[in-house]
DNA sequence: GCTAACAGGACTAAAATAGTCCTGTATCCG
DNA sequence: CGGATACAGGACTATTTTAGTCCTGTTAGC
């Protein structure tokens, strides 16, 4: 079910490495080494996560790449929205009226509460629990979100540290 | 972001018609017709249903499809599972080794505890609300989950009617 | 036995995604 | 000033996924 794309994956492993020493510059290259990601996919990366405002840049020699505010104030919604863009999570989403039976099709809203419940899931997902440099528990008393209670137990029953199994229908 | 697939959305909509008088068996060719949707189109969704259990067939002149129980009891995981499969969040799921560098990448359990804090929130959604047959308010009590609390407040805030934008970077 | 309807799979076409490359511009350092 | 380093932006290609169609077989009713 749903899934992120590559890109996005990529990002959180970028963005990872450059919190580490959040003080100093990165530049693609370097990134790129310690990713073992292809350099030109490192800079795509970066750019879009530039765009989105979660790294700033710097020009020229001795410049590069840095987190635009701490990694604890950076989370999952924020890395997604920067690579993917704020797609909803239905289609017919942008011309409204290119659904035929729109009377049968009363989904709409339901589906948009949805995507809603999870941007807020998301929200609670700092980039420290991402790239697993905190122990759950620190980092989200920083974010401090609403749905934190639920979501908390979620992660401590999270004891399944396989990842699930791709396949399915169709 | 994260988007459901057109066939998971149409699946919706199939589902929805079938609910409306769950008694009688609903032909492909029938729904195909009240759903506006293309007959194989209807057909291979349908397929993808029962292999997920969520419709019953009976072959033969008179068959059809029914839904395998109360729309209440069918939630949006149960859809999205049959349509697209238990593929997680990320990618690198399937072949453990294939990431060069496994120890900068430690985001790999972060990623499946909101994919299932995701879930959580999915399956607080019956098939009810998904289709606008239900005030979200009673579907809801049917379902009675963990999250509910969190996630009735999502719903109630939920006002915003358009639905999201597609766009933004790349 | 004829017809209606599902089952399953093969196949095609279109679109999204991933990945690469090239040209331009800004900044530092000698 | 001039060369080297590094980002900016966009065009382009290839791959994969998704959507959609069709065909052949099987089951059930009339």
């Amino acid at each position: 079910m749903l899934r992120i794309s590559k890109l996005t994956d990529y990002a959180t492993v970028v963005l990872g490495v450059m919190a580490e020493d959040a003080a100093v510059p990165h530049s693609a290259a370097q990134l790129a080494e310690s990713t073992h990601i292809a350099l030109p996919t490192v800079s795509k990366v970066l750019k879009a996560l530039q765009r989105g405002s979660l790294v700033v840049s710097t020009r020229g020699a001795r410049g590069g790449y840095q987190l635009s505010r701490p990694a604890a104030h950076i989370n999952a919604v924020d890395v997604i929205d920067a690579m993917e863009g704020p797609v909803g999570l239905t289609e017919c989403t942008t011309h409204p009226g290119s659904c035929d039976l729109e009377h049968t099709c009363r989904s709409g809203d339901a589906w948009q509460r949805v995507n809603l419940a999870i941007r807020r899931a998301l929200q609670d997902v700092s980039l420290l629990e991402l790239t697993g440099r905190a122990s759950t528990g620190e980092a989200r008393a920083v974010t401090a979100g609403q749905t934190a209670a639920e979501f908390a137990a979620a992660l401590r029953a999270g004891t399944l540290r396989a990842r699930t199994i791709e396949g399915g229908a169709q």
